[in-house]
DNA sequence: TTGTAGGCGTTATCAT
DNA sequence: ATGATAACGCCTACAA
């Protein structure tokens, strides 16, 4: 007798199940896909042998015979600020985790020729039936555009607009930005420098427009001057913060667009035998580990990453589930940390 | 007729390669599986097809048909220092793809007492042949006996001696840190502070005995009261710090178990008025991220972590592929980084 | 060296 | 409401 093959002890499928509740495996499926049309008692049978056997639906199975993979793919960039990604991974792993979905990553470098085609084969070889975008990947459109080529869904964590009925999350860059600002402003300074990040990066823009705002409506003067480009990396912010302080009328505060500049500009401060924060005020974005570590401690601008993560993933399976209309979710809140880096 | 799916478009199948080849199925599956007996034109006329077609395997279809799943687990500790995983994702990711095995992530907060079960599922779940354990993963017994229970193989990177056959990586923790001693010595260093790591972490050990043999090396009479104990933390490595340096006759240099407690050192250094590197000298160890972020960047002790784990899951994959015998790779080298806090 | 048949565990279709 | 059976795409076993 040919195609024999050695029974495979141990895994516990669905027509074990089905015997022991003395239904049809396709009763089994049912119950176990939430589908209707079980009766009440039929489908506590079979949750019974569920239970008993310790039964766990096999996923190649499932994704061999059903349409679905039940994979999502999460792209990101290979930076060296990764605290922010730790905050993705937690909160994309927890909502897969729910909806019995796999994550599988794709870390990148990002000025990348090669994007689309990376992408593409890593969709395509995954299998993923959809895609999260951690900033800053939802703000490259090579790599939008191949997934809607690609008629792949993607979750994008951008505070760019999203195109109609894709899913996007965000938080409130710009009202944090301004807020944080109108903060140093309470506190008496006028002469606010700002560090942009880097320009291909939606967040860069909202922050810089929440810092415009928060000085007009304070009623000052926006002076150009005060206003570096920066690059979101360390050495981009030291930079930023020597030009900055060699001004005629330097600034009394730094803001910079993401911690790890904020770093930067402390450092500077400190080369240049600075007090922080009695000669120079100093804040950044995102909160991450080093914030808290550096000296003094930063003031800086928290986003509630993890749970903007799990929405994405949420969203994301959602609609791959084709569960009808998809949220559309509210900018989330961010928080501002005082810390000593600023008076 | 009943039981006729809608054709899945799209997808190539090895049907497809088959026709295109005018071969049997079976001949492109040996192609593709690398398996002999095949005749090299057949093989290339299989792989002009491959190309033509862009075919790849269906991973449901194989992991269901054949024994493997191709799945491989990441279990880790989701631990402030992020940028420890950060070289463990990338080295283990890029041994996954080139072997073309998924990973999937499983991360775990540490003092747990669910940590047995969780494991249990997340393997029975995913299905992973195989877990790779980063440390301080393998230096918890319960982890490493439910896996050789559920007959998981596995690879743990940890300093701490495997059982015999079992896959270990490991780094010249105690070398290396009996360097970063003798390092200090050099400098002419004799009353030197150690703050030792989390006593359940394997690396704490290996990192205090290299201190221990520097000293005795270089006759330097090993004083306990210089001695304390961290968790691996930034607030434990203050505490210690304090406490040293509160001494009457307070060391001149100190030398954390890690990053993260060297900046609690450093601030605590700060704190007390102290110069940075004239009046104490702080080293650290694992060059994460926050080392040359820190005022003066941080002398410490550089893995190469990513080569570690990149290994572990090579070495993992072979053992799954049944490679016979498996490799026992020597320890890595460390690195010495020396930067502006010592003197 | 190559091909044929059977089965992996699930979901989809259609019948009852 | 429930069940019988054919795919899904591949690999194993065996035959040729």
């Amino acid at each position: 007798m040919p195609g024999k093959q050695r029974p495979r002890e141990g895994s516990v499928t669905i027509v074990d199940v089905a015997q022991r509740a003395g239904v049809s495996i396709k009763t089994v499926s049912r119950v176990v896909n939430n589908e209707p049309n079980v009766r009440t008692e039929t489908r506590e049978r079979v949750l019974e042998a569920v239970g008993a056997l310790r039964y766990m639906p096999n996923a190649a199975a499932r994704s061999l015979s059903g349409r679905r993979s039940r994979v999502i793919g999460l792209v990101y960039e290979n930076a060296n600020e990764f605290s922010y990604l730790q905050g993705v991974l937690d909160g994309a792993l927890s909502a897969c985790e729910e909806r019995e979905h796999a994550l599988l990553l794709r870390p990148l470098s990002l000025p990348n020729p090669h994007l689309a085609a990376q992408i593409g084969r890593f969709v395509r070889q995954a299998r993923a039936e959809g895609v999260i975008l951690p900033a800053p990947m939802g703000d490259f459109s090579e790599l939008s555009t191949l997934l809607r080529k690609m008629s792949v869904p993607f979750a994008a964590i951008t505070p760019r607009a999203p195109a109609a009925g894709e899913i996007n999350i965000r938080c409130k860059d710009e009202e944090a930005s301004c807020a944080l600002t109108e903060f140093l402003i309470g506190r008496g300074h006028a002469a606010i420098g700002f560090v942009k990040g880097h320009p291909r990066h939606g967040a860069s823009d909202q922050r810089f427009r929440g810092y415009r705002r928060a000085l007009r409506r304070h009623g000052i003067a926006h002076r150009p001057a005060l206003v570096r480009q920066g690059y979101f990396d360390f050495d981009s912010g030291q930079a930023a913060a020597r030009e900055l302080l060699e001004l005629a009328d330097a600034p009394t505060a730094i803001i910079a667009s993401n911690d790890d500049m904020a770093a930067g500009a402390l450092l500077e401060a400190r080369q240049r035998g600075l007090s922080i924060p009695e000669d120079l005020s100093v804040a950044g974005f995102d909160d991450t580990a080093i914030a808290s570590r550096l000296w003094p401690p930063l003031t800086t601008v928290r986003q509630p990453i993890r749970r903007m993560a799990e929405t994405a993933a949420t969203r994301l399976i959602e609609r791959l589930s084709g569960a009808g209309k998809v949220v559309d979710d509210a900018p989330f809140d961010c928080e501002l940390v005082v810390r000593g880096s600023t008076a």
